[in-house]
DNA sequence: GTCTATACACAGATAGAC
DNA sequence: GTCTATCTGTGTATAGAC
């Protein structure tokens, strides 16, 4: 698999990620016609995701994100109740979306060698489809409310112990070395952010994600394998 | 070296991180008699770290800054010009502290496998010593001034090239395996910043740093190495 | 040196016209 | 559905007393 097949089979935009969002939340948002809906969200959470992303959430302001979106701020509010929601909205949002993703392509599966790998690039594929929401998400975590900050800490816990599992069982059937599982699980993870944390450096020195997954493979492999 | 030796050696202290900067910046402080300006940088500093690492340095009020540090809105001001001043001071601050400690021990060695042991430590043992500051110039990095901010991607940069350069001597000296050195180095850097952005994890799970350094050295040993 | 009181700019949010 | 106008709270920063 590489990022081309990836995004062939998935076909994450914008638009898919909000009419997703659309019909999990249409009882909160006030206007009702779907194409509308759709439209404004994009420029929504595109403008959102652009501010928040060059200067932090907290100092995007709504008359920033009004004029980015080109709405004014009172029709804004149409989408959502409040600046805190939409972070929450955002957040949670972005959790589910991938969270499914994920959970799709490990299910296929068995070889704890091939799983790791095939973990390995879904990971950094959709990190890469959703970088600015990825992105967002990191650097927002803090500001999010308990209910919503408990979700992310569990969320990034399954992540954690998804590639644990792995490591455990390649272990068990004598492929892999035998490090501390805990601790090769929280690197490798550190190492898979790094992705989507420094994407503009990799762009720069051009490099893509297919390059960036490759190599990571390789030296995960050479500190792992037996 | 361990931790212990580290800290023995250096002494970094929240009092001597003040004291050096009030030797650097007594033009900038309108109060003069050293013993008030280290108590109340001392607390200040202190209380930015707590708060802005807490919910980020945006959404920290002057007034959560004076509630925390005991002292008035308007003494606070005697210390600093405005709060974006005080942002960048201490990201400044952080810098040239980081600087100046890694150099001194770098100079030491000559081996590239030594060089590349010693740097990884050293690394790991100053964000130890100064974990709230790294996490804070981290995180905070969007906001500062664009001096500022080359000045933070410039210095990002040599750390990246420290590394690649011992990682291209060690290949030199055929020493090390012929991965690309600028990837390696930059995958190095992010498992070194992995200790200091998630540090309550590891303290969660009693993992102290002079163990995720021989850990990080063992997996790094087993990838570069012939 | 430090405090209290306050200026005044700007934030988020809403009401009501269109 | 969307806009304009505006309310009200909170933010940073300062002036002047002590």
């Amino acid at each position: 698999m590489n990022y081309a097949e990836f995004q062939k089979e998935i076909k994450i935009t914008q638009k898919s990620i909000c009419r997703d969002f659309f019909c999990q939340n249409h009882g909160s948002i006030r206007i009702k016609k779907e194409k509308t809906v759709l439209r404004n969200l994009e420029k929504i959470f595109g403008a959102a995701l652009k501010i928040s992303n060059q200067k932090g959430f907290q100092a995007m302001s709504m008359r920033d994100l009004s004029i980015e979106t080109g709405l004014s701020t009172g029709a804004m509010y149409a989408y959502f109740s409040g600046k805190e929601d939409l972070l929450n909205m955002m957040q949670h949002h972005k959790r589910t979306m991938a969270m499914r993703i994920v959970e799709k392509y490990m299910k296929e599966e068995t070889d704890p060698l091939i799983r790791l790998k095939t973990m390995l690039r879904v990971h950094l594929y959709i990190s890469e489809a959703m970088q600015p929401w990825f992105y967002f998400s990191y650097m927002e975590a803090k500001n999010i409310n308990k209910k919503q900050r408990n979700q992310a800490v569990e969320s990034s816990r399954i992540t954690e112990n998804i590639i644990k599992e792995i490591i455990l069982e390649g272990q068990k059937a004598g492929l892999f070395k035998d490090h501390d599982a805990d601790m090769s699980a929280s690197i490798i993870k550190a190492m898979l952010q790094e992705w989507y944390l420094k994407r503009k450096k990799y762009a720069k020195r051009q490099i893509s994600v297919d390059r960036y997954a490759d190599f990571l493979e390789s030296i995960i492999m050479s500190f792992i394998r037996i």
